[in-house]
DNA sequence: TGGTAATCTAATCAAGG
DNA sequence: CCTTGATTAGATTACCA
């Protein structure tokens, strides 16, 4: 991206939930591996998160579930995991605007690999039962698509509208509690309207 | 206007306890 | 066997030339 990679495009994900975007996804090769590992099979490594990892991981998907680039990488250096932000292709190779067939979808930090599970576990868990409510009404699709997830006026920590993420300020050099800057951040930006 | 880049969700696989 | 991390595919949105 020649358009200033620095510009943090604003990943606002907007309108969530399509309404079942993504087929059954049926369509995938059997093969475990289509694609020549040197080396052999890549075998699959399961990060095994410390507690505090997890802590701290936990912490921070409750201030936001959406976390920014700069926030992802905190938390990669807080849980002194591998930020793999910088988009290499298994053999260490840049993914150039040609040599990705697909696109992104390069090693993603395991954090994000984390809040990815995550979400849509809590997703998941949070509708177990779609029940046939009908839409509330044609109001627009105002930013207010609040996730099916909501509805937790409990304890509910603040989760925060796929729109509000942490502008991820001048985090001081501390970072001994980032989940603490995170929820100050976001609920900062909670109560700015 | 079209292309590209980045992110997200959903589904599934597979390792680890 | 269950939990949960890792992978893949598809779709959407936003920005730039």
């Amino acid at each position: 991206m020649s358009a200033a990679p620095g510009t943090s495009r604003a990943p606002q994900p907007l309108l969530r939930f399509p309404g079942g975007a993504g087929g059954p996804g049926g369509s995938r090769p059997p093969g475990p591996c289509p694609c020549p590992c040197p080396g052999g099979p890549r075998k699959r490594r399961r990060t095994t998160f410390s507690r505090g990892q997890l802590s701290e991981l936990e912490r921070a998907f409750a201030a936001v579930p959406y976390p920014d680039i700069a926030t992802r990488e905190r938390l990669a250096e807080l849980t002194q995991l591998p930020e793999a932000k910088i988009q290499v292709s298994a053999d260490g190779t840049p993914l150039g605007p040609g040599a990705a067939p697909s696109v992104s979808h390069g090693p993603v930090s395991p954090s994000q690999v984390w809040f990815q599970n995550r979400r849509a576990r809590r997703i998941r868990s949070a509708k177990p039962e779609p029940p046939p409510q009908p839409p509330p009404a044609p109001t627009e699709r105002g930013p207010s698509t609040a996730p099916p997830d909501g509805t937790a006026p409990g304890p509910a920590p603040a989760v925060p509208p796929p729109g509000a993420r942490s502008p991820a300020p001048s985090l001081p050099t501390s970072l001994g509690s980032i989940s603490d800057l995170i929820y100050s951040a976001a609920i900062t930006n909670l109560g700015e309207p």
